[in-house]
DNA sequence: ACCCAGGGTCATA
DNA sequence: TATGACCATGGG
């Protein structure tokens, strides 16, 4: 059996959990905030706090520049790291307004837009990466600790590699299409959350076939 | 009572 | 540049 691509890997993720259709969010300004909100931290609390701010319509960027930043912390209490996260919230907000929202961002290269989301504090590769694949539909390949499990795992990347490493690999073998980028990440979460990366590695696993051709290299990698 | 989750920053060597 | 402490809640 051949070395399995990540193209493999795609299919046959796509095949076992189906259509994702991601991000889940209602516009780009919810799927922004998610982002932030989700650092380290499990969907279902954001969605808490999502929901928290909805209720109190607060999930715009003109709310969160004039209320009181403790109402704010304590509408998204749920995703932890509440005190850091609400000032990630704030700061972002202002870099939104201050650049036309969404449709003025939208008009930015892609490049210059990921440098620029990597000037503000508290955004990162990943959560950069997320808000241009996601909020902008540029094309954008997120790299995230379930990824990287899964593919050193698969003996496919070393657990050495950075973040950049790591997306080159991924983009050199991937052909060039945005909503390709989308599926993928969103299915690469999804096959996280079940614990088949874990060890031991679950029967039904969707990647025992993968898994099982990688094993010897796997055995390797985890010395 | 532990462990970790769809990261990022900052201090230290 | 590379590792480690720290941020903090909710669910297993």
């Amino acid at each position: 059996m051949r070395r399995a691509s990540p193209l493999d890997v795609y299919e046959q993720l796509h095949a076992h959990h189906g259509d994702q259709r991601w991000w889940p969010a209602e516009s780009p300004f919810e799927m922004m905030i998610g982002a932030i909100l989700t650092q380290n931290t499990r969907w279902e609390n954001v969605e808490m706090a999502i929901s928290n701010l909805k209720k109190a319509n607060m999930l715009n960027p003109e709310s969160m520049l004039s209320c009181e930043p403790e109402q704010l912390e304590e509408l998204i209490h749920p995703t932890g790291f509440f005190r850091q996260k609400a000032k990630r919230l704030i700061e972002f907000s202002r870099f939104f307004t201050a650049h036309g929202g969404t449709e003025g961002l939208k008009r930015w290269p892609t490049k210059a837009l990921r440098a620029r989301l990597l000037t503000i504090n508290g955004i990162g590769p990943e959560t950069a990466d997320s808000i241009l694949l996601y909020a902008f539909d540029k094309m954008v390949f997120v790299v995230d600790a379930y990824t990287k499990r899964i593919f050193s795992r698969l003996g496919m990347i070393k657990a050495s590699m950075n973040y950049e490493e790591i997306q080159n690999y991924f983009i050199q073998r991937l052909p060039g299409l945005p909503q390709l980028y989308q599926e993928y990440h969103a299915l690469i979460v999804q096959q996280g959350k079940c614990n088949c990366s874990a060890k031991p590695r679950c029967d039904d696993c969707p990647l025992f076939e993968l898994c099982s051709s990688a094993a010897e290299t796997d055995r390797l990698s985890e010395l």
